[in-house]
DNA sequence: TCCAGGGCTGAGAAGCTTCTGAGAGAGCCT
DNA sequence: AGGCTCTCTCAGAAGCTTCTCAGCCCTGGA
């Protein structure tokens, strides 16, 4: 669960990143309005929580622009003092909540919370991804395959997550990268072959049928 | 996926190129008006990013005439100060989006993401071609002859596309040459013919019926 | 029937993409 | 510390795609 936070004060920007990571999310942060609407552009976040004082683009336009760039995460404004923020134009823009500083932590995870559940529930996406004989329980995090359960490490997990919620979509290795490692990640392209060469092994290995195809030149798929 | 940039200032247009090609898309580049319409009419490109001021024909000129050569890509123009860019009339002309100078490439990149799929969505029934019992998948690439899947390379596929778009037409090698390989592709027509062999070993071998016909002199085209 | 130009195809070179084994480094548990 | 797992990098092997070339075949006109 890939979320990302745009804040330029150092100090809240990497308290949220510690506090979220060890919640479980995977956090990406960005320092200004115009890295922040470059990364939600190029990478699916689940959430994106969006300070409205920033360098560059404000909240506010980053916000507006993201909504008219079609992107539809969920958007959670922050705002440093009372009466700044002005919540018509909130919703004018298109953020679906806010909240003002200075906040307790356990009030921001359940604003998390809720967003994310409302938006699940939204789009009906159910926690166990089906593809063929194969099943993948999101909140548990494990994989079947046929009747065996099938042990994948966290990294492996991700990247065979984003392949099942769409079977037969080919996705580009950059994509992947994005999507899994996150849009910071500079490093080749090479670590995707290498783990769906893993997810071969465990996966498909012993199987009649291969279920993770190669598209040679654009990418890889799960068998519809 | 081929776009067309027209646009005169040498830097910005090898900007673009360099930019859209890193980002995967198949750039060509003419330099004024007269050659960004001749080259759009020649080429069915799935999207048109045009400069206003331009030599010769100018950009709403070259916008109008493209609508009344029944040129239906997405257009998206780019107009050098504020003010200069008249909304109104660049509706009329029948762009579908515009963006103001200095912009920076990651607002063009979502204005390019957002007009492919705005136009794809419109015109769903395109994205699947169908020509007797073969189909065209636009969107993941794959082929169907029958029952038969039929795995093309991306050659082959963009091949196979032109011919399928419009079935019972001939189109000659030099045509299929320009529209596949690009208009600066400096070799001869033989690697079409070669193209054709490829094509016919994998969709029409086992067949009834040939699909793939060629008209001695003047090209190839599908049955239709 | 013969001929010339057009068309077809097997072979292979070149270049790129993908796969995989080996291993380094970080983090965690005992 | 030592062992273990996980993650990532690297480099060479293997595989695929693209294109060219040469030689043969086909077609249509004289």
């Amino acid at each position: 669960m890939r979320l990302l936070v745009v804040e330029d004060e150092p100090n809240v920007a990497s308290a949220l990143q510690g506090g979220l990571t060890a919640e479980g999310f995977n956090v990406d942060v960005a320092n200004d309005g115009d890295t922040g609407f470059w990364m939600a552009t190029e990478h699916d976040y689940r959430l994106i929580i969006l300070d409205v004082m920033l360098p560059g683009r404000n909240g506010y336009e980053v916000c507006r622009d993201l909504r008219a760039a079609q992107i539809q995460s969920p958007i959670l404004m922050l705002t440093a003092k009372d009466g700044e923020y002005d919540q018509a134009e909130g919703l004018d823009t298109g953020a679906d909540d806010y909240l003002v500083k200075p906040f307790s932590f356990v009030v921001l995870l359940a604003h998390i919370r809720a967003l994310l559940r409302r938006s699940t529930e939204d789009s009906n996406i159910t926690d166990v991804l089906v593809a063929g004989d194969m099943e993948l329980d999101r909140s548990t995090r494990r994989c079947r395959r046929g009747e065996n359960v099938v042990e994948l490490t966290n990294r492996e997990f991700d990247l065979l997550e984003v392949l099942a919620a769409h079977p037969g979509q080919v996705f580009s290795k950059d994509h992947l990268l994005s999507q899994v490692w996150g849009p910071t990640f500079d490093g080749g392209t090479n670590v995707v072959e290498v783990y769906i060469g893993y997810l071969r092994r465990k996966v498909d290995r012993g199987s009649q049928r291969a279920r993770i195809e190669t598209v040679h030149g654009h990418g890889y798929r799960l068998a519809p």
